[in-house]
DNA sequence: AACTCAATATGAACAACGTTCATATTGGCT
DNA sequence: AGCCAATATGAACGTTGTTCATATTGAGTT
């Protein structure tokens, strides 16, 4: 085992076509709609025969769930920045949801196809399905432990924290589907919902808005 | 204009296709995932050729929200009959969110076609998109009124009952996606989850659990 | 009671899709 | 230099949504 062993193990003709494959996906979903993602259609964009994919991936699922993953490691880094600013928790949690929608919004097909059935409900990828929900779910346990997180704590912690992804999910799908009325500056305006979002968890809904 | 002539509009060759294609679309999705609903399965399952369904929509898209439509109406209905109780606002806002999972529960590949991109993004029928989430904002505005529905507030309660449905919604989706674990006896399970996300609505997640 | 015509159903066709398989090509290792 | 596993190809199959020309139906008119 020299060190062109790891490198031949990722051998190709045409250059690392799994890798390819998934950033090619992810770049396409940044312009067109999740339904205009079909295998042929990354292969055509790659410039590869159709059925190339399948040696590197089973399934289309398997590419899609492969893009989702990523698209899960792009939202734990936004976390992990969020809450490694140590400020009040309440700072955090709303830099938190923030971010989370900003994400939601900047991505909108990605994130579509990340909380699909088709890779959630399935889960191709053993990463796929658990990472989506729990990183979120450990941040904002992290949030609740202030600072400290302890596992044992988990069980205590998960109906909140399935609470605040639930909110966010919603909000952002929402927003995707243009069931929120964004007026103009969208940046603004999902900044806006974000603490309304925040306010309603922290102080409860009924307090927040006039009676 | 006589009698017979509303008959004749809905006249037919083989029984009121457009209402058994509807119909059996939504018994398919009792028993089948959303994928299999195919516009030639439902035309295979009520023996008629693919073609005969342009005559009646000029979509696969338009049957699909005719059929989403039909699962709006019953949610409707779920929500009027919960605050058909005059009690305190608090039951009627725990029943209303315990109806919500219970529908989507019962009719798991319903309520996906409901808020599907299919369906919600491209509101093919008026009455879809816009009923999807105005009923529950409604009724969740309606509440918050305590029991005066005040057209002129719903400004002011938009951002609250889009919390609420934000909340409903995205805990609906981890609960069909198998994100959150079941144990035994999935309706009491229901029950105490959406208990949990009305504790939260109303007292706010902080205080809901102990530190 | 026969006729008419719009409404409705049919069947064949097309392009695109996911997937499979036999075949061809490549490139690192002995 | 040559072998062999990894990789890429192209053709094929079944399925999908949609279109179009054609056929059938049945209610309203004569």
């Amino acid at each position: 085992m020299n060190v062109s062993k790891s490198a031949s193990q990722q051998g190709y003709h045409k250059g690392n076509l799994r890798d390819r494959l998934i950033s090619t996906a992810e770049t396409l979903l940044q312009h067109e709609e999740l339904d205009a993602l079909s295998l042929r259609r990354v292969a055509r964009e790659v410039g590869v025969a159709p059925s190339a994919i399948y040696n590197h991936f089973s399934n289309l699922d398997e590419l899609l769930a492969a893009v989702a993953a990523d698209g899960y490691r792009q939202l734990v880094v936004l976390e992990q920045t969020a809450y490694g600013n140590i400020e009040d928790s309440e700072t955090v949690l709303r830099q938190l949801i923030g971010d989370y929608l900003q994400f939601a919004a900047a991505n909108p097909n990605l994130y579509r196809l990340m909380f699909s059935r088709r890779v959630v409900g399935y889960r191709a990828l053993p990463e796929v399905g658990e990472a989506g929900d729990t990183s979120f779910k450990l941040s904002v346990e992290w949030w609740y432990g202030e600072g400290s997180y302890d596992p044992a704590k988990s069980a205590i912690h998960y109906p909140y924290a399935l609470a605040v992804w639930s909110l966010c999910h919603g909000a952002a799908m929402s927003m995707l589907d243009g069931m929120v009325t964004m007026s103009e500056a969208p940046d603004q305006n999902v900044d806006a919902l974000a603490n309304v979002l925040a306010d309603v968890l922290l102080q409860g809904a009924r307090s927040v808005f006039s009676k």
